[in-house]
DNA sequence: TAGATTGTTAATCGATTAACAATC
DNA sequence: TAGATTGTTAATCGATTAACAATC
């Protein structure tokens, strides 16, 4: 994408938004905000105070109000936060009114399970294309997205704009596909290969997932828990 | 489970490992020093020293070190870690070699694509059923791992060892589903229903594994990093 | 022994929480 | 105005890094 391309994506509804350095740990816990908010606007609710939310989510309202703040001030002084005002503002922080673009590279089990999910969607991310290796796969549909050939890759993304790639191709291939797809361009990787990419901030964005991680964190404190409850049934039989 | 089926599992291998608390920040990096002593065993490396593994995960060897201290000394003054050495070790602490018996509840497109990865085997945790609702999955098989009815729950737990459930069903009955586990004697989650569940620690384990809250902070980092060089050339522009 | 590298303590840094003045 | 609740500063807490003595 060029330089004025960038600029009319920008004028679409990414102009004005500030997002301003903000640490890690801020920003990783935004998306939960906007969960909550979420399910607040279900319930209908207008306003909502750091207290009470405190209370729902589990977290200090002084952590709350101090993570909102690093972006303004979005509540009211003995008000509390407009609920739907709050929403629309951390929506636009992540960018879920941006339309990116995004394309699947791996039509695999985990890849047909996330185009047909309704997670872009919800967060304003369109899936154009999905790609994959395999013949048997090319040209089929799933939720939507037809899968291209590996090989039309360059053409593809010469013909459209394409924001970020997700990655579930074999984890031998990710660096390869990766440096790829970032000489066309592509500057954003969710990245499902188990192999990290690591890039300079400006050159791209990488999110690494490691799902094994998590079930193995899992597994640290429920052995811990087993061990535990076996020791004390020990101590009881003493 | 009973007590003393408890006491049969730890007499399995689980019992010696002593799984001190350790703040959870140091534990979720266990998998990654995991994963990357795998790879280096893999590469047939014996030996690696807390310089070199920083380098390679691009963290401090200061913290490395602390990290493997909080278990106990497992490396050697002026020789470093011993590499099969370290990863049996930390193999151990996650329960690796445990053989914990995991249930897939919801068959859908997520259990399917995490039944039939290599995740759980590779982590030394048996898939040893999955249930649904739908009466054409019902019977069917997946990845080695059969489909009951979830009317059989009660049933299956009574006769099998279940030590953890991978949730994969619809979020409106997460909170059901996990109370009804819980009271057959499930203390594992692993939560992918999008609905936060809050145990005490004692009660049971919870990891809830939020896919979309990644998306939305790549987005985040995303439209910072465009709005970023979409300054930079207005500005050369002018 | 000399060199290397851990284990561990102390110093620094960052993130969270508490407190309260500002203000709606 | 009085009450409520934010925005924001200051205090605390925890995690990371640096330094170095212990020791292989």
């Amino acid at each position: 994408m060029t330089d004025s391309e960038y600029s009319v994506r920008m004028e679409k509804d990414g102009e004005g938004i500030d997002r301003p350095f903000v640490s890690p740990a801020v920003i990783r816990r935004l998306p939960r905000y906007f969960r909550y908010l979420r399910e607040l606007l279900r319930e209908g609710k207008t306003r909502i105070s750091s207290a009470e939310l405190s209370d729902r989510m589990q977290v200090t309202a002084s952590q709350i109000r101090q993570d909102l703040n690093c972006f303004g001030g979005f509540g009211q002084q003995g008000y509390g936060y407009n609920v739907s005002y709050l929403y629309s503002k951390i929506s636009d922080l992540l960018g879920v009114s941006m339309g990116l673009h995004a394309i699947i590279i791996g039509a695999g089990d985990l890849g047909r399970a996330l185009v047909r999910s309704t997670m872009f969607e919800k967060r304003g991310v369109d899936i154009i294309a999905m790609f994959d290796v395999d013949p048997d796969l090319i040209g089929k549909e799933f939720g939507g997205a037809k899968i291209y050939d590996m090989k039309d890759l360059e053409d593809f993304c010469d013909s459209n704009v394409v924001d970020m790639a997700v990655l579930t191709l074999p984890k031998e291939k990710a660096e390869e596909e990766a440096a790829r797809l970032l000489s066309l361009g592509v500057t954003g990787f969710w990245n499902f290969t188990g192999k990290e990419l690591i890039y300079a901030p400006d050159e791209a964005v990488v999110e690494n997932v490691h799902l094994g991680d998590s079930l193995m964190s899992l597994n640290y404190e429920l052995c811990r828990q087993m061990s535990e409850k076996s020791k004390k049934s020990s101590k009881e039989t003493e």
